[in-house]
DNA sequence: TATTGTTATACTCTATAACTATA
DNA sequence: TATAGTTATAGAGTATAACAATA
């Protein structure tokens, strides 16, 4: 059934993602930040948690290590005093930059052999799938 | 791109697990024991370590956590006094049974909209990526 | 009074290493 | 000597609640 496959690849890319994430020494909740600083800019811990859908303590965990491994850097605000600034050091920009190539060649490796066709098709249920997802897990609860 | 959408309804899935777990006072791990054991009967913690692909010390608190909420029982091995056999409980036999008709009526929600045409290509491309996901991260160290 | 980020506390998943009981 | 499972220890991610500084 399809849907035990879909799950199946769900659970290989996460265990590849954990894998070759830390062969980098990140982890996947922090590159999950990091994309977001790289996308977004500076963001406040607050813009973070919203972001992330977690609780701002969970973001101060994740920046402090994030820090210390040298991708990120907290800077004061400017006309806030109580907000910190979450900024990518040019290192961890670097990092990021290298994985949106990464993203992009491991598509091709992954979908290549696929027709323009195919791929239309996989994408479009993809998407598909993706916005039922919501509708139908609003309704879940009677199982 | 295809592949910003398969990362995208790969976290979607798995928060939506999460979240529809959290309900029923399980956890993504705990449940990928349970599903073990409702597939292949009662199990030794080092056969569930290598099915899982955890440390058996992992497998310990798992357990320990099945066992508290009713859904698994430890039993001495009939010959090897070392294992312990992990079976399911009444209780944990009936809400893997549940899970496995929760997943029936959401694979039905998700993809019953699409033709069977258009199952079987999705069905067909996933596998397709699923087999080349491991060829590709075999290579993916030289990013 | 409300918001930002922190400290305090706790639970789950995960790993390695040392140890006990058995094989 | 090798194997099954445990205790000991540690780190990451997550949560709630209480608190300080600032708005």
């Amino acid at each position: 059934m399809a849907l035990d496959r879909l799950l199946e690849l769900t659970v290989l890319l996460n265990d590849d993602m954990t894998n070759a994430l830390r062969r980098e020494g990140l982890t996947v909740a922090r590159t999950h930040l990091l994309w977001a600083l790289h996308q977004r800019g500076p963001c406040t811990q607050r813009a973070l948690a919203d972001e992330l859908n977690v609780t701002p303590r969970n973001i101060t965990g994740l920046v402090d290590g994030l820090t210390e491994t040298g991708h990120t850097r907290r800077e004061p605000h400017p006309t806030d005093r109580r907000s910190t600034l979450v900024t990518l050091t040019p290192t961890g920009a670097l990092v990021m930059k290298g994985m949106a190539r990464g993203r992009l060649s491991l598509a091709t490796r992954l979908f290549g052999e696929l027709s323009p066709a195919e791929l239309e098709a996989f994408a479009g249920t993809a998407a598909h799938v993706s916005a039922r997802l919501r509708d139908a897990l609003a309704t879940e609860d009677e199982r």
